[in-house]
DNA sequence: CATGGGATTGACT
DNA sequence: GTCAATCCCATGC
């Protein structure tokens, strides 16, 4: 991998198919104001399954799924948690990135002090948990991740992307059978249930 | 207008 | 392992 590959990853994610991209977003970084982190899992959804929000079409809450990419679609998950997704496909197609954990990179005595003291490996592991952490709540959807509050970055320092392990995806009830789960291979930061091979 | 169901988390048995 | 918290919104009457 070439150090101009590197540099543009999050870039080069952000024009593939949805499952494609959410393996590509693995190893990129999220900031937003001091606190940052590397993306360690990942989900796809696309609006042609019926796990993904955009299923039912364009509605109020769908609109952003549809929108072109490079968006962030932030909602309310469970009444309670913000969930952040990156949008990707192009306009008028509704597919979306779940961001579901972090490995904290900056800012990380915030992130504990909002998340009321937690350990390293689990200040962001889980899709509420980092939204939480990093302080990005409901008004930021629909805000680019391109120069936008929410900042959508290349992978850090010098090393090759991470090798992945895919499984099928967590916390849904229907289309559970698609393996569009993306983890980093070996590391602790992502949430639980940890996918088989994790640790192999 | 009423209802049901979550792309979750943390506390508890 | 079980379960409640909490609220928006899509759906159906």
């Amino acid at each position: 991998m070439t150090p101009a590959d590197r540099r543009d990853r999050h870039l080069r994610a952000l024009e593939l198919p949805v499952v494609e991209a959410a393996a590509a977003l693995v190893g990129c970084t999220i900031t937003h104001g001091a606190c940052s982190g590397v993306i360690v899992e990942t989900e796809a959804y696309h609006d042609s399954e019926p796990a993904c929000h955009a299923f039912v079409g364009v509605t109020p809450r769908t609109q952003t799924l549809f929108e072109a990419p490079g968006i962030a679609y932030v909602y309310r998950s469970y009444g309670i948690h913000a969930l952040l997704n990156v949008v990707v496909e192009p306009a008028g197609v509704g597919a979306a990135v779940l961001i579901r954990a972090l490995q904290p990179r900056t800012g990380e005595r915030l992130m504990a002090r909002r998340r009321g003291g937690e350990r390293l490996t689990e200040l962001c592991s889980g899709p509420g948990k980092l939204t939480q952490a990093l302080g990005i709540g409901l008004q930021l959807n629909a805000t680019p991740l391109l120069g936008g509050p929410i900042e959508l970055g290349p992978p850090p320092g010098h090393e090759d992307p991470p090798r992945l392990v895919v499984g099928p995806r967590i916390g849904i009830t229907r289309a559970t059978e698609l393996p569009w789960r993306f983890c980093a291979a070996g590391s602790r930061h992502v949430s639980r249930p940890w996918p088989h091979g994790l640790l192999a």
